[in-house]
RNA sequence: CGGGGUGUAGCUCAGUAUGGUUAGAGUACUUGGUUUGGGACCAAGGGGCCGAAGGUUCGAGUCCUUUCACCCCGACCA
């Protein structure tokens, strides 16, 4: 391609509303232009950069036997009522009506579809196991979309969807998907993480996030310095803990203690460590038709997960009460604690099973007890494990320590089991003739967001820096004066080379000067650019490597073999 | 969905408290010239329903009402 013909509107300045890199650099260098909230054009270079992952995921899918299928995106509003998802997700379903006034949805994800298409047609063990997927585009009508293509409401996603007639061949497949998902994103250059998640909402049987490391990532990850255990921040557990401080020593007491409402307060009145007294977190935990307060206790030291919350309760929601709303019901606030009080649920943290030697509130102002035994309660409390890992905790696998970053969630592989095809009636004859509802995984992965991920993980001040897989153009030839014949000869030439050569290669026969033009290639991030500028008068032109910055003179007949064999 | 902010040239923004000739700058674009190794310089140009609708006024980018859009913080996000 040639830049003088070339679609690539690149900036100098950045849109005022984007604040991330892949936002700022991707808007900048002409890959995309916004539309309206959540809404992005991809222009030429967003689009070849889409291709070359496409690609590589389609590759990936053959080889482990996925077949490529394609949706229709407008979905009929009756499948969705038919798995009850139509209440479920709310208005994030894009509704509308057609001229004859039926109810339709824009597909946001297509679990519906996809069961919709194979029930009754596949309805023999013998035609399982079966995975089908699609890339495609997906409508979800965010609360309030943002970082660019990080989060959009219009966004690529690759999803697919496999069919099972045992568990036992679903584990198989989502292993497999695992393994492809890892080569997918290991050949896109990206530095990544599997980790274990939160299986909340959908439910199944396990679920596995994708998390590109990234600073800007949304996902806070705990990762093990030792092994490869990795969780998000919501599922991560740990194991006992080992460095436990010197328990206080008391006997079982009500102790006076005037405005000590806060853990610090607490630790600081007894010289204790945070870890012996008993922190109660208030909440209100929302049913579908009903809500109560449940006191949640966890340890001084710790917090309160509240996605573990929700789960350990069946909630749909859990919202913050007030303290007004607590002392309605008689509880007091800075005193509360799990032992001699039964205005509201309690959920324990199980690290706080059997606990000795603790503090906790009294239920009482201005007392708490002291030489606590929760053994005491053990057979009648309900625990679980509801309280956040902390960063230095110890690796539920080894005895590696816990420590914190963030990621970019890019692929989510969730072990369904039979939601969908118990909702839907999607049933096969098994073996000994007996209709079964089909056991089935789901495993997406978001293509739009690879392209920010990329460049979340891979950018200088400069601009974006390209892996090999996804550059646009993996070379730049730039000629750096278009009057110099010379020059203007020694690139023509090179281009027609690399293009026969089939190089991805762009040709900046633009009327610029230097600065400009390298300025330009920095931004849009080639791999490399040929520099043909004033070092021809001795022979040579330059190779620029994008991530190294390097500049190295090469003798003007030698590029084209140079080039070839840095692709290589 | 709660709280806050912003809409003026393709883009980034002044101008709005106190209404008053023809609405500005930078950048980008066009033309000509100079320049040619890190987003150059000079000159001349083109480009605006001041988000939309209604109102107040002799007169509205500026004041009032309504509305739409976009952004930020939070909640939400299989």
């Amino acid at each position: 391609m040639r830049r003088t013909k070339a679609f690539i509107p690149t900036t100098k300045e950045a849109p005022s509303d984007a604040t991330l890199p892949s936002h700022i650099f991707l808007a900048r260098a002409g890959f995309i232009s916004q539309v309206a909230a959540g809404l992005y054009n991809y222009m030429p270079l967003a689009k070849r950069v889409i291709k070359k992952i496409e690609n590589i995921i389609n590759e990936e899918m053959t080889k482990v036997g996925a077949q490529e299928v394609e949706l229709s995106f407008v979905t009929p509003a009756d499948l969705w009522a038919e798995s009850g998802r139509i209440e479920k997700f709310g208005k994030e379903l894009l509704r509308f009506k057609d001229r004859k006034g039926n109810l339709f949805v824009l597909g946001p994800t297509h679990e519906e579809m996809m069961v919709d298409m194979v029930r009754n047609r596949i309805t023999s063990y013998k035609n399982l196991p079966l995975n089908l997927y699609q890339i495609k585009t997906k409508f979800r009508d965010e609360a309030r979309p943002r970082f660019g293509l990080m989060r959009g409401r219009e966004f690529i996603m690759k999803d697919g969807y496999s069919f099972h007639a045992n568990t036992q061949d679903l584990d198989r497949e989502f292993d497999a998907m695992e393994a492809a998902y890892k080569k997918i994103l290991t050949r896109l250059g990206l530095d990544f993480r599997v980790v274990e998640a939160d299986s909340g909402a959908i439910g199944g049987s396990g679920s596995k996030e994708l998390m590109v490391l990234a600073d800007s990532g949304e996902d806070t990850i705990a990762v093990c310095s030792k092994c490869e255990y990795g969780a998000n921040i919501e599922a991560a557990s740990r194991s006992a803990r080992g460095a436990i401080p010197e328990a206080p020593e008391a006997e079982f007491n009500k102790f006076l203690t005037p405005d000590t409402k806060t853990i610090d307060d607490l630790a600081e009145f007894f010289k204790v460590d945070p870890y012996y007294t008993v922190k109660c977190v208030a909440k209100r935990v929302v049913y579908e038709d009903e809500s109560e307060i449940v006191l949640f206790f966890v340890r001084g030291c710790d917090n309160l997960q509240e996605v573990k919350a929700i789960n350990a309760t069946d909630a749909l929601d859990i919202v913050d009460v007030t303290e007004e709303e607590l002392a309605e019901i008689g509880l007091v606030p800075g005193f509360i604690g799990p032992l001699d009080q039964d205005k509201a649920k309690h959920v324990i943290d199980s690290d706080l099973k059997d606990a000795k030697d603790l503090i906790c509130g009294a239920n009482e102002k201005d007392y708490h007890f002291v030489g606590v035994d929760l053994g005491v309660i053990s057979e009648v409390a309900y625990f679980a494990d509801i309280a956040e890992v902390n960063e230095g905790d110890i690796c539920p696998h080894c005895n590696g320590k816990l420590s914190f970053t963030k990621g970019i969630e890019v692929g989510h592989i969730f072990k369904l089991g039979t939601t969908y095809s118990e909702a839907l009636k999607a049933e096969f004859l098994d073996e000994n003739g007996k209709s079964q509802p089909f056991i089935m995984g789901t495993y997406g992965m978001g293509v739009s967001r690879l392209v920010a991920a990329v460049i979340e993980q891979h950018h200088d001040e400069n601009g974006c820096i390209w892996t090999p897989a996804t550059a646009p153009y993996m070379v730049n030839i730039m000629i750096s004066n278009i009057k110099d014949e010379e020059q203007v000869a020694v690139g023509e030439k090179l281009y027609k080379e690399l293009q026969d050569a089939g190089v991805e290669v762009m040709l900046d026969d633009r009327k610029e000067r230097f600065g400009f033009k390298m300025k330009d290639a920095e931004l849009i991030g080639f791999p490399y650019t040929v520099i043909i500028g004033k070092e021809l008068v001795n022979g040579n032109v330059q190779i620029y490597t994008r991530n190294t910055k390097a500049k190295d003179a090469v003798a003007k007949d030698a590029v084209f073999e140079k080039v070839m064999e840095l692709l290589s």
